[in-house]
RNA sequence: CGAGAUGUAGCGCAGUUUGGUAGCGCACUUCGUUCGGGACGAAGGGGCCGCAGGUUCGAAUCCUGUCAUCUCGACCA
């Protein structure tokens, strides 16, 4: 078989057009389709069990350190919106206002949620009163609204799903320890279950949350050499506590008003699995996250007893995986062509004749490699071999993310790579946002982030030639 | 929101220039043969041609409006 060779027809190939081979691969792997309202998607079963699977372990972790998870409103009162200066005028922009019940007017307009700061200000306002009721974890897995201009599946839809969490501390040391250790826990995520790499630091004043003090953001490279921006956890200080009168009772009995931080990560990281991953066969997807993890695909299943021999195995494996066996009447390449367009991380093939041998092929989806293994012990490599699809997959992002990385040091070669080298482009900066902004003009690129692994590689500023002070990353973002 | 493109069966498209009762491929249904990289034959089913107006004896086709989708910009998770 030629690996290389693009055997879905019906998909574009990534190379020639990567915006159609993105919208290809997400309807025809099923993942979403188009819904009748503008920019909203149906996220079908296939897309929606990726989701799932993001959500329970996400979940899992912040249980672990202790974050409880609450039901917000969906509803904004505008008087609430407006009561933190810059956060609503951030958002105001795109919210879309409830302005009718029924058939009479509201007396004041209500936003659909586009993000939930206000309404858990507004309700820990009124359960704060002590040192003692802090910190508040808390967390809510719901879906906003923003009203976008331009929509694509996943990665901006005027819907989309999420989880944002919200938590209130004693301290800002406290505070800015939970937004650093909450954005680890997005890239520890990122990189050991979606084997996509990512870059962690913080943004320039320019490019950060609406509110926030500080936002840290962790940004991964598309296929394209694109970033996008793959979670984020923000440093509120005491802003939002001071504009909706939070205090509490501090060990001195004096009155303080408690530091705050929010974090989300939304179903856009499924856009960033697809575009990491996958190839001109359709989706690759990460192991960790796949809803079938192993397909098994009976050969010559007329020949009898090949289905009993794929139940058999299915019964066996699924204590390690989540298998399916096709046993429907489909040629078997057929089979091969549908679960790799869908991104399945293993296929086991089984037929007469590994049946004789008491053996069956393993397929990667990730390199093709084809593997005959032993049935004695068929547990343990569909373990070994998940792990390295995992593997394979981490470190052939990572390689990429590294070839596509430049460093330059002055204003022509950024402009130079910005126009011929799609990727990420590593440059010194003085801190002031006039050269940032004449790095957009010029460059076409906009601030990523300020890494928290910093390097010299320049003493000036990339742009005015002053003294540099950080070191960025810069690129055309999703 | 600016520029461009496209809406005809589930998907991909032809038909629109020159108005005359809706077509192809895949998918779907039934039967049979196949089965280690998208099998084959036979017989079937499915469409107010995005939506709303208008012109006409007659509209997928002409005119007006509107909605949606895609691409590129500006703005954002």
């Amino acid at each position: 078989m030629a690996e290389n060779k693009k055997m879905v027809e019906d998909i574009t190939s990534r190379d020639v057009d990567f915006a159609k081979w993105y919208t290809d691969v997400v309807k025809k792997a099923e993942m979403v389709d188009y819904a009748s309202t503008k920019g909203c998607m149906i996220i079908r079963p296939y897309g929606y069990a990726i989701w799932e699977n993001i959500q329970k372990i996400l979940d899992g972790k912040f249980k672990e350190l202790g974050h409880e998870n609450v039901m917000m409103p969906m509803f904004i009162p505008e008087s609430l919106l407006q009561k933190e200066k810059d956060h609503v005028e951030g958002f105001a922009p795109e919210v879309a206002w409830v302005t009718h019940g029924g058939e009479e007017k509201l007396g004041e307009r209500l936003c659909v949620r586009p993000t939930s700061e206000t309404l858990f200000c507004d309700h820990y306002k009124d359960i704060i009163h002590s040192h003692r009721d802090l910190p508040k974890l808390y967390n809510q897995w719901c879906s906003v609204v923003r009203w976008e201009k331009t929509t694509r599946p996943f990665l901006r839809t005027t819907e989309f799903l999420w989880q944002e969490g919200h938590t209130m501390h004693e301290t800002a040391e406290e505070a800015m320890a939970e937004t650093e250790q909450m954005l680890n826990v997005y890239a520890d995520f990122c990189e050991q279950y979606l084997a996509i790499p990512v870059v962690r630091g913080k943004k320039t004043d320019k490019e950060k949350f609406a509110g926030a003090e500080a936002t840290y953001t962790i940004e991964a490279m598309m296929h394209d050499g694109k970033a996008l921006q793959s979670g984020t956890s923000h440093y509120f200080g005491d802003g939002f506590s001071r504009a909706f009168g939070i205090q509490y009772s501090d060990r001195e009995n004096k009155l303080q008003y408690p530091h705050q931080t929010s974090w989300g990560m939304s179903t856009r990281i499924i856009g960033a699995i697809i575009m990491t991953h996958g190839d001109d066969n359709g989706l690759v997807l990460p192991p960790a996250v796949a809803p079938i993890q192993v397909i098994i695909v009976p050969i010559a299943a007329h020949k009898g007893g090949v289905n009993e021999k794929a139940q058999e195995i299915e019964q066996r494996i699924k204590k390690v995986c989540r298998v399916k066996t096709d046993v429907s009447n489909q040629s078997p390449g057929w089979k091969f062509a549908e679960y790799e367009m869908k991104g399945v991380p293993l296929r086991l093939e089984i037929g007469p004749r590994d049946i004789e041998n008491n053996s069956c092929v393993l397929v990667r989806r990730d390199n093709g490699e084809k593997t005959v293994v032993s049935l004695d012990n068929i547990e343990a490599e569909i373990e070994a071999k998940l792990k390295a699809v995992h593997d394979g997959m981490f470190e052939s992002a990572l390689k990429r993310r590294e070839q596509m990385t430049y460093d330059v040091h002055t204003m022509d070669e950024m402009i130079d790579t910005a126009e011929n080298k799609p990727g990420l482009v590593r440059a010194m900066w003085c801190g002031d946002p006039e050269c940032e902004a004449a790095v957009k003009e010029k460059a076409g690129l906009t601030s990523r982030c300020m890494p928290f692994a910093q390097e010299e590689i320049d003493g000036k500023c990339v742009c005015c030639g002053k003294p540099a002070k950080t070191l960025v990353y810069w690129g055309k973002q999703y």
